[in-house]
DNA sequence: GAGTCTATCGCAATACGTTGCAATAAGGAT
DNA sequence: ATCCTTATTGCAACGTATTGCGATAGACTC
């Protein structure tokens, strides 16, 4: 089995065609990190991706990867949010989009889908007016256990 | 009413008994960084903190401005969230716990006050059992004026 | 008032991101 | 195939936040 999916079109393919598309350049870096940010499915820090890559490329610089992680986004074709500490998190568009609830007692991190999230976001909405952005949803609160435990 | 509580028994006061009260120590910095804080209400980001300090009193380092921001947090008497940027916004006990939304199209940030995040923080534990922590309440969106623009 | 214990401070180093600038190289024109 | 334009890169410096460690100085005991 090839555990990468489609070799054909898949998402350096179409990327490529979307950077060119808008005048901008396709390299060799840029595949890279798309590769990179590819295989890390799921989340990854600004700094592990930076990791990742410069192992691959040791010539790619941390700049580089932060400037190309942007221009993935403007493209959206991915997506960063803060982490509890403030620290960047990535991930890629084949994900969909959800947010994140950390636990802030145990640290535990779940992920919410559009589906667990729309009432949420409909609370928002009412409240505010804002249409929330799932992806940067980022909530701190204490999960179920930690909250018996600091009831008792 | 006095918009200033009273002159008194204020905030560095009850924060030293609180500070003491732990066996921890009660120092000059410590009062100039509460100080600061309170002067600063509303809000303000580390980095401001860190330079308002350093202006009244030079030697102060950023690492003890952290430091003692993290106390008070600790203790309840502040509390930080992190901005679009990732970066530290630090506030007062004084200030009501409150949200924040940020709109991604102008820039603009409302606050959230208890009674208008109530729906939000009943949707989330009802989904996902999470007691979300109102003043890490950090929302990314597009307020209703963006949303029109970009809609047309 | 002197001595002891240890919390706190300042410093220096580190980690994560961002930005300005000069050199390089991608992609289109000739 | 070569040249031109300019997007992109690498470098270096900076901004923000964190951590380890030795030196300092609170607060408490005697």
């Amino acid at each position: 089995m090839k555990p990468t999916p489609d070799p054909q079109g898949s998402l350096a393919t179409r990327l490529q065609a979307a950077v060119q598309g808008r005048g901008q350049r396709w390299t060799e870096q840029r595949q890279l990190i798309a590769d990179v940010l590819a295989a890390s499915d799921g989340h990854a820090t600004g700094a592990e991706l930076v990791e990742r890559v410069r192992t691959a490329d040791p010539s790619a610089t941390p700049s580089t990867v932060y400037r190309t992680l942007d221009l993935l986004e403007e493209l959206g074709f991915a997506s960063h949010h803060h982490g509890a500490d403030g620290r960047e998190t990535y991930h890629l568009e084949v994900v969909v989009a959800h947010g994140h609830v950390h636990c802030q007692g145990c640290g535990a991190e779940v992920e919410l889908d559009a589906a667990a999230a729309k009432p949420i976001l409909a609370a928002i909405e009412r409240v505010t007016g804002y249409a929330a952005d799932l992806d940067h949803l980022s909530l701190q609160g204490r999960c179920p256990s930690c909250r018996a435990a600091a009831a008792r």
